[in-house]
DNA sequence: AGGGCGAGCCAC
DNA sequence: AAACGTGGCTCGCCCT
């Protein structure tokens, strides 16, 4: 491997020319070196930023410790960090942009991601690996040696830290040159631009984390913990085998484990319960009305799921130098394009509203701004498919659903009942997944003739919706992929001989357009919300794939509800413009709608 | 002992 | 003949 140049930059004098030198440059390398991978928790050593010359490796040990942001010294490097050029290269930009901004104080300018640049290439390939390494090898062919990586940062550097550290950021400028290429051979430039100015926005959002009331945590827990309890009791009565050895007072009763579904089918079978080929809650449901066993079942499932995945853990995660949930967002976490979220997931923190009350603005009297597209998904598909009774439902601004109701059941939008409703929205819904009649079927108990026919009805009645789905579902088999209003790619790979994998590609097909450009339109709006937010007290402190929460100072709540609705509204309709984008807002103080 | 995997269930 | 898409988390079970 050949070495790389570079010079250590360690006094006022120095860090002055490293900058100017930067700054004669279109393009540069960056990476960081940090004593661990929580900004609030650890320090950040090197910043290394590289130009085809060699690298400036900036020791900010040298710089004294802690207040960065404030040390005129640095100011040089801020504005060449902030500035939109010269463009800075990084490889999961969002790490080092956290640390520069919890650190330095600025918003990182003039991003190219190497790691979603990759990704994106990858066209939802989860098989590819995205590591520097990984991608260093895919496209330069040469690795990246990762053994000083973990190495201890805290304090005087060896040479092969050095040259570890200069050589990472040295690899990127090549880098990007092939990823460009790549990108523009599968035409994905201007989705990787909108991936790009999303990485500030997503960085500032797991900076800022989001509050739960500890307190008032545990005490839900507690709740669900006896009634776990008292559940599991009532299971163990019924299900629990006798004993070998009996006492005086009766069989001794030995417990089985109610989460294993091997011993679960064996307890049921003894007592005569009919179990279907899987003990899924949907299988179980038809039996809970004749089994009160069933029933009981089902109840403890829900709170047992409540407890393990969001109990304690929840608390662990509390970071203690900000007593707030820092979650860790995955920008390209799905295929589509959808975010992933992890260290929790708070994009499935369940809806009943014990669990939703905990989370609230922090310190008191900050407000929470909900703010979520209305079917957004539903009004993607109307503009995909032209479909003009879709698209006239949506423009009446009648309830889609009970118009789709009125329309399939032939019947006037008034004299829809509930139940006809609620069918035309499991209806609506499914299409966006590629329902068929079976799986319809069970979903709403009707026989599968019956649903067979529904959804003639409800093909006839929106006859572009029919054409456009079928061909988005022809075209995924027959190009093998498919691709969302940004331009994202999803490939497909299939067994062309294999029925089930065909029409798993169909439904993909239906899909993914579908959920990828609701991604896209998330991103945008996260990009329009970071400019129209500056300079307010409103912070961005969860996102849920259509939906947008942002912890605000009271006195500001009503303005900046407007704001974000009209941010929101904005991005939606640069991809959407047959049907109306519409957001629904509410300000208040725990996130309860 | 600990990793991989599937089942189950939460969100959208 | 047709099994609705995308994730993460936890558990039991099976394997090495």
């Amino acid at each position: 491997m050949a070495t790389t140049n570079y010079q250590v930059v360690k006094t006022e004098t120095q860090l002055r020319e490293a900058v100017e030198h930067l700054e004669k440059h279109s393009v540069i390398g960056l990476d960081t070196e940090t004593t661990d991978l929580d900004p609030y928790n650890s320090r950040l050593r090197l910043i290394q930023l590289a130009t085809p010359d060699g690298v400036r490796i900036i020791d900010l040990d040298a710089f004294g410790h802690g207040d960065f942001a404030n040390n005129e010294a640095l100011a040089p490097l801020r504005r060449l960090l902030a500035a939109a050029r010269p463009i800075k290269i990084a490889h999961n930009a969002k790490f080092d942009a956290k640390f520069i901004k919890h650190k330095l104080g600025v918003d990182l300018g003039g991003l190219f991601d190497t790691l979603l640049a990759s990704q994106l290439v990858s066209a939802g390939d989860i098989e590819e690996r995205h590591s520097l390494d990984a991608v260093a090898g895919r496209y330069l062919n040469e690795s990246v040696d990762k053994t000083e990586r973990l190495s201890n940062w805290e304090f005087d550097l060896s040479a092969a830290q050095l040259e570890y550290a200069a050589r990472d950021a040295a690899i990127l400028l090549p880098l990007r040159e092939r990823l460009i290429e790549a990108l523009k051979t599968n035409a994905l430039v201007q989705c990787a631009q909108l991936e790009f100015e999303c990485v500030m926005p997503v960085a500032n959002i797991e900076l800022n984390g989001f509050f739960m009331q500890k307190e008032r945590w545990l005490k839900q827990l507690s709740a669900v913990e006896i009634k776990r309890a008292e559940l599991a009791n009532e299971l163990q009565e019924i299900l629990g085998v006798d004993a070998a050895q009996g006492s005086l007072f009766g069989p001794a009763r030995a417990n089985i484990n109610l989460d294993s579904h091997q011993q679960l089918t064996e307890a049921l079978n003894r007592m005569g319960v009919p179990v279907p080929d899987s003990t899924r809650n949907w299988k179980l449901q038809p039996l809970a009305a004749q089994y009160p066993v069933i029933a009981t079942l089902l109840e403890y499932r829900t709170v047992q799921k409540a407890l393990t995945s969001y109990g304690q853990n929840m608390i662990d995660l509390i970071n203690p130098a900000t007593g707030r949930l820092h979650a860790d967002f995955r920008q390209i976490g799905a295929p589509t394009g959808r975010f992933a979220c992890t260290n929790p997931n708070i994009q499935q923190v369940p809806h009943a509203v014990e669990y939703r009350r905990c989370f609230s603005g922090h310190p008191q009297g900050r407000k929470l701004v909900i703010a979520d597209y209305s079917q957004i998904e539903l009004r993607i598909l109307a503009q995909f498919s032209g479909d003009q009774g879709f698209i006239d439902a949506f423009n009446s601004g009648a309830d889609l659903h009970r118009v789709t109701a009125a329309q399939v059941f032939n019947v006037a939008v008034e004299q829809v009942s509930k139940e006809q409703r609620d069918f035309a929205k499991r209806l609506n819904f499914g299409v966006v997944y590629g329902i068929g009649a079976q799986r319809f079927s069970i979903m709403t108990g009707v026989g599968v003739p019956e649903a067979e026919n529904v959804l003639r009805k409800y093909f006839s009645t929106y006859r572009g919706l029919d054409t456009y789905l079928r061909e988005a579902a022809n075209r995924a088999v027959r190009e093998k992929q498919s691709r969302t209003a940004s331009g994202r790619l999803v490939r497909f790979r299939f067994d062309e001989l294999d029925r089930q994998q065909i029409s798993m590609t169909q439904r993909n097909g239906k899909n993914t357009p579908i959920q990828g450009t609701s991604a896209d339109i998330l991103k945008r709006a996260l990009r329009l919300l970071e400019d129209d937010l500056r300079g307010t007290s409103a912070k961005i402190v969860n996102i849920i794939h259509d939906e947008v929460v942002v912890e605000v100072d009271e006195d500001q709540a009503q303005e900046i509800a407007k704001r974000v609705e009209r941010a929101m509204c904005s991005a939606g309709e640069e991809y959407v413009r047959s049907v109306p984008v519409k957001v629904e807002t509410e300000i208040a103080d725990e996130w309860v709608k």
